[in-house]
This record gives C-alpha cells, structure tokens and sequence, in this order.
DNA sequence: TGTCTCATGTAAGGGGTTACATGATTCC
DNA sequence: GGAATCATGTAACCCCTTACATGAGACA
C-alpha cells in the first residue's frame, strides 16, 4: 500500500487541504508514518494528474490560500479497488529486539537499564495510544458497521502495545529477579 | 538503528562474507528487511572505511573469490554502545488495518473474503515463525543468559502474530458470524 | 519579542526494494 | 537443458525523514 491510498481514504470522508492531511496523519495510529509534507504535497499533485481527486484554490484573508481536494468517482472506484485487494502481513520493525539480541555483551547493571528504559517508553506509548482510542471511539457520524470496525482496529493497536510491555516486564522478571541474593539468577520456563 | 549495526553484531559472533550475511538476514526474524545486496554490500564497505571491520579476500578454484568480513576492535565498542544506547519504540506498519479503516465500503461478502485471505497468510507465516523459532533455540554454543534471551525474542515474535490471528478471528465472529441467518449482525463487546 | 497556527511547498539524504549482470559448478 | 548454489556488485526507483523557506495574524 502506499500513501495514495491512505489519502484517497480521507478524502472519501470529506474534501480536506494538505495542511489537514498532515494533521490526520501524525494523529493517527495506524498511519502515523507518512506524516510529513513532502510526501502529501507530491501524492496530492500525482493523485490530481491520475485523475483521482480535483482541486479548488481558496483565497482567505489573513491566512495563506488553500487548496481543497476532492475524491472523484475514479478516485473511490481506486479505493474501493485497493480496500479489498488482498492484504499484506503487519511489518514489525522492532530494533529493541536487535539490540537485545547482543545484550549479552552487556554487564547485568546495563541490561537492566536498557529494559527500564523500553519499559518506560512502552508505558508511555501505551497511554497515548489508549487515549487515542479513546478519542476516536466517540464519532457520531459513524454507522453500526463502522463503529463495530473503528472498536476493533483500536483494540489490535493498544493490545499489541499491552503485550509489548507485558513481554518486557516478562523480560525483566526472567533475566534479573533475585540477581542480588543469588537464589535463581536465570530462572527458565516449563 | 541500522543495519550497520546489525552487520557488526553477526561479524561479532563470527567472520562472514557479504553472501554469508545476506543469508542469515534473510532468515531472521528480527531483521528479515535488510537482507538485499544494494544494502548489505554499501554497508560492509561504508564499515571497511571506519575502520569497524577488517576484510581479507579468498580465492577459491571452483567458486567466486570472496571477502571475508571480521570484526575490529572498534567494530565492538561501536557495537556496544549501541546496544546499550536507549531503545526505540516497535514501528507497527500494518497495511491491513488501513485497509479495514476503510472496510465499509465493502459487501459483507467482500469484507468475509478479505478478513479470510488475511487469516490464512497470518496462519502460514505463524507457521513459519514457529519453525524458526524451533531451529534458532538449540544453538549449542549459547551461555544460559544468552539462552534465556534468544529464547524470550522467539516468544516475542511468535505471540505477536498468535495474537494478530486471533484478533483477526475476533473479528470475523463479531462483523461475519451470523450474518445469514440473521439473528444477530454485528455484536457488540460487553 | 518570540512562538504558535495556518498553509504550501522544496532540498538533501537515508533506508529499502526489485531486478539485472557475470560466471563456474552441481544437481535433477 | 534448466535450475540452484556460490559470490560480488550496480541501476533505477519508491518510501520516508529532517530541515528549510515564505509570510500573515494571534497570543503571551
């Protein structure tokens, strides 16, 4: 999938201008990368020449002009074509995996440092995610089907957070509890 | 992260050729993207000229001259320092729920179909993880902390796609089940 | 005075993919 | 005869990030 498609989307909820992408791009979770204008500005001018959104300048006064793009009929057929087209499975870029993978290069203090710290920031992440969720829960424009959809898409994001930070503190019991009395430093599963 | 570091945390356990590299990336589970030669042969020499690796060329009668690729002393402390550097979040690209955002626009048979093809490539490539995953755990030359880890990064990759399926199970029985009898369509969480 | 919002864009560069090129040997 | 393995590399091209440029009005 590409940026195009993500866009189309949007403008299949209502006419937005670059500027208001963005701002539903880096609030979004499941499209919070491509967020950045360089890549909006260029899709919007090659989503205009396909044919698949229109264009409308509009002058302000005292703020800059604006231009206002719109789905066309081929632009929702390309969607609808793209939406049901067959999936690809999630990419899981996850580098704290890499780095732990040589983290026996590190002495017992370290490790532990290094897993509080990806613990912190999983605490953190988790809490804005939820309160994303939340936000975008409460859309009354929505009908049965979409609420059923929004509800689940919001669950598949927090609960992967939740288990990353349920794995970690896996993590943190495993390698290092009782580490200071000596008892069971590694103590492994059933 | 880059690969770069990657590089220097395979050459860490032994020396290896560009060839030799390409296929453990490819394999991995943790670092499956990366595993091209554009990428792979850039970044052994970019390392050559930081002086982080050494390398020593191979003329072999029946196969290709190779370049045998090893670590240096600063190829380790680079290493280290950056496994010891303060993680990132996991980078979750999931196409599918982008897709599903847009779900609507979908026949209850055409949305049946998507879910479907969804669980059926989540259910091959779980397969597959479970397999690596089997052959990465008895890897005899491991102390018991590092044995303890690569046994918790298994556990890590597999029960994100387990739970991917089965949230995409859940989603089929509260959009799909039920639908042709009609007793209840879409049912709701408690 | 400085930062924020609105608004559109460009420049430079890193990261990553697919495909191609070469060429001998081995296996089916 | 055709594909796979070993082995190194290049070319063309997307995707994506960070930063910069412009410029008015609002707000502290």
């Amino acid at each position: 999938m590409s940026i195009n498609h993500a866009i189309l989307g949007i403008l299949s909820w209502k006419p937005a201008t670059g500027y208001e992408l963005k701002k539903i791009f880096v609030e979004s979770s499941i499209m919070y990368w491509s967020g950045n204008n360089n890549q909006i500005y260029k899709s919007l001018s090659h989503l205009l020449n396909e044919g698949l959104v229109g264009s409308e300048v509009v002058h302000q006064d005292g703020s800059p002009s604006k231009k206002i793009y719109t789905i066309t009929d081929a632009g929702v057929k390309s969607l609808k074509e793209w939406v049901s087209s067959t999936p690809e499975l999630p990419e899981i870029k996850n580098t704290f995996l890499v780095q732990f993978a040589w983290a026996d290069l590190l002495s017992d203090q370290e490790l532990n440092d290094l897993i509080l710290s990806y613990e912190i920031e999983l605490k953190a992440h988790l809490i804005m995610e939820k309160e994303i969720a939340r936000r975008t829960l409460h859309n009354p424009d929505r009908n049965p089907r979409e609420k059923a959809i929004w509800e689940l898409i919001s669950e598949n994001i927090v609960s992967s957070y939740d288990q990353e930070l349920k794995w970690v503190q896996e993590v943190r019991r495993r390698l290092l509890e009782d580490n200071n009395n000596g008892r069971k430093i590694y103590e492994l599963p059933n």
